[in-house]
DNA sequence: AATAGAAGCGGACTGCGGTCCGTTTCAATG
DNA sequence: CATTGAAACGGACCGCAGTCCGCTTCTATT
């Protein structure tokens, strides 16, 4: 028992070539990304361009959907990070009604604008923690800040359901819905659920 | 052109030997899916338990997901029929608010049920149409019953959506909502949207 | 600097979904 | 029946996700 205590030793943090790898890999993806589409972003083919074995593609990133959730992640904390601090109406400023709209609006543009990406990531694993519920959470919030009363959390679940993505494409691509009439009814849904008798 | 003109001639039936196979193959699959589970099911296997080569079976359903789409379609087809004409309040001859918070309680727990073949038979395709478009119908023709006015397309459209697997699953497996406070909330929401000011 | 052992690496290998095309089976016609 | 054109069949084949395990590289320790 010759060794420290790991008391406060965080876990040991990443070894140099590890580092190295992950960045080539990340690199090489968004590469991929932009030249074959998402649909061309092979496993091989990854590890390939970043000049790696398959074995640590996967070793990095789980999964396919793994892969596809880390490079999703970056936009998305942008994203988050424009509705906690950024210019209101969707960051903090507004009052809470508008942002909440601003929000929807938002979400459902960022949605639609990673499309490919968010049905390739999947919904098991890394992203539904780091995405469906911050939404969730400030949902919640700013309904708690409109000053609805009643179950917070199912309603912000009820209001964030029709702007993902799943929902989204019925009405774009099938249904041929226009996007104004899309914002509008959740505009609508929003003001519905807010006045509460 | 001694060919007799090929209007009202309905698309030729169906071969013999080909109805014996779909029925061979849905039974197959019907019973590799108690054994084994649905991911159990691969499309070597099945033609093997259903003695067919495997090119008949992509034959008949598309891909993996057009046969799980065939799967759900039974039993969606028994529920849209009790749907539309099965005892109340669930079918016709109750009140239609109160036939609306019973389809809602009704989707949830079909969904559940058949979670793990949804989630595999996808969103693309066959099922799409069959199957979002009947409950978002259904619950638009409701809406209007009980007499709410606005885009009853998007209402729908929003109350179906937080019934999905997809959302389903977050709350009940990630968040452990249980089910009580789920329907609870559906109702509320139901209640917010078809009180309008 | 030497060393030990853990963390990382790589690529052959497996199983599955999906395609392709030569062969077989059906049913409509004379 | 015999014929014939089309629909259906079957299984070899391909590409990709994911696993496995022996080898290499890093870092902490003395």
């Amino acid at each position: 028992m010759s060794k420290p205590l790991p008391l406060l030793t965080s876990p040991p943090p990443e070894r140099r070539d590890a580092a190295r790898n992950r960045e080539a890999l990340l690199e090489a993806a968004v590469c991929l990304v932009e030249v074959h589409g998402v649909a061309g972003v092979t496993m091989d083919a990854l590890a390939a361009r970043a000049g790696v074995g398959k074995g640590t593609v996967f070793r990095r990133f789980g999964s396919r959907e793994g892969l596809m959730a880390a490079l999703l992640n970056h936009s998305e904390t942008e994203w988050q990070a424009a509705v906690m601090g950024g210019p209101p109406p969707l960051g903090p400023g507004a009052p809470p009604l508008d942002r909440l709209l601003a929000f929807g609006a938002s979400r459902m543009e960022l949605n639609l604008r990673h499309a490919e990406l968010i049905e390739a990531a999947g919904h098991p694993g890394t992203r539904g923690v780091g995405a469906l519920s911050f939404t969730t959470m400030h949902v919640r919030y700013l309904l708690g800040e409109i000053g609805v009363v009643g179950d917070l959390g199912y309603l912000a679940t009820a209001l964030v359901a029709p702007l993902e993505i799943i929902v989204l494409r019925e009405q774009v691509d099938r249904a041929q819905v226009p996007m104004a009439r899309i914002v509008a009814g959740w505009t609508d849904l929003v003001h519905r659920v807010v006045s509460a008798p």
